[in-house]
DNA sequence: ACAAATTTTTAGATTTGTCTAAAAATAATA
DNA sequence: TATTATTTTTAGACAAATCTAAAAATTTGT
């Protein structure tokens, strides 16, 4: 357990929060191109921070290598995204901005400094598991809890689920979901899937509804076994 | 009426704000020395702030005259002042920090960009019009309510009034006051005056309570008129 | 009003995070 | 495997915000 408090910079913190989100996709270790594009800069630039951040033992890098999070520097991603995730679900649920508005601001708000605020935040939004886009929400010791979900691509005729969030959470898609009333929390039965197109028709709100397999691969169902 | 957005680095929203502060105690131009004391730098970084500042017509600047703010630079630095009062209001209305706390914190969360996350607080909070020190929060077009107020020190015996403020703002301070059940919206009876030391006994809560000139000389009241 | 003290500004250096351009290492391909 | 293409790193430069030390302007005191 690290209670060390370690001065980091705006730009480290975001430089971390990316490698974590990477290290996802690339689990062998984060290319200095692949965080360059994240992070909307050069890969100069990358190899710089890159070492710092190898200096203070928050990453392990080797030259040509690519880099991956220490135990640190993992803990204190996590930490990152613990903020953006509680001041999401704050914005939402408290300050009425709609799921698809409050990214940016989350942003900002994930680097200010202090746990006292995380925790009395944490408590008056009464411990909330997940964001507004259903992403799950670390505890104060960085567990994630286990929420159990799926590709709604990957469901079939007959299956039913419980919409738990999504992948892409995009302004345009999470738009698209407001127009087709599809809400965290909503009943979704599986009533044809299309092989051709992978399209599907659902049931949801008593009514029918198609989507398409571009849409269904980027919405997560809690899968309901039907006995 | 100003519209165009300024792009404004987290430094020059500091001194801009500290200005406004020393504005009220050197109405004909804030010295570089003084502005130096206040943002803890030194006299030559503020000069080349300065310079900057005035070349954003942020600030009206003579060599070796001191600076005052433009219209523009007034306008920010009280949409700043704005946030940073909203933000402290939050804290100890919904979060529960002690009055003390919430300084270090609100610093921070008053640099957040967006006008629509300030605009959503504030309905949230149901428009306050002063923060947790008594301070007004000005409104969203930089209008301060004209809230009457009088040092504590300058009532006389039999007067009465109502605890609206404080004018020290320190941890040091408010906790005196917590101890000594001093809060915003107490009535408060001058019962004696000292003249020689300045001391004050005070009715409040039905209780006596004897108070320092320097605490009384820190404290803002608005005065009741017995009729 | 003139010398001394103070304040303010300039000049040059430093740190952080970024950039471009070129060199070095690795990967891909014929 | 030799050559080409790609990726990554180095080297050197730049802007922002700060600093120290020294010079310039202003203010003060007699």
């Amino acid at each position: 357990m690290c209670i060390i408090k370690i001065e980091m910079t705006l730009s480290e913190e975001n430089y971390l929060k990316s490698i974590f989100h990477l290290e996802k996709k690339y689990a062998r270790g984060v290319s200095t191109n692949a965080l360059a594009e994240e992070m909307e800069t050069k890969a100069s630039s990358v190899t710089d921070m890159i070492k710092k951040l190898s200096e203070k033992n928050l990453v392990n890098y080797k030259k040509y290598q690519g880099v991956k999070l220490s135990e640190k520097g993992n803990s204190i991603a996590v930490q990152i995204i613990r903020k953006h995730r509680l001041w999401e679900y704050f914005l939402v649920e408290k300050l009425d901005f709609n799921w698809d508005e409050v990214h940016d601001i989350a942003e900002q708000l994930e680097h200010i400094k202090s746990d006292e605020l995380i925790a009395k935040l944490d408590k008056f939004l009464d411990y909330p598991k997940r964001d507004p886009h259903g992403d799950p929400i670390p505890d104060a010791e960085g567990n994630f809890a286990n929420l159990e979900k799926k590709i709604l691509a990957e469901f079939n005729e007959g299956d039913q689920g419980i919409c738990v969030g999504v992948k892409d959470s995009s302004a345009a898609f999470l738009q698209y979901l407001d127009r087709n009333k599809i809400k965290l929390g909503k009943s979704i039965t599986i009533l044809e899937k299309e092989q051709f197109d992978g399209s599907m028709i659902l049931k949801m709100n008593n009514k029918e509804l198609t989507i398409s397999k571009v849409a269904a691969n980027n919405i997560y169902l809690k899968p309901i076994s039907l006995e």
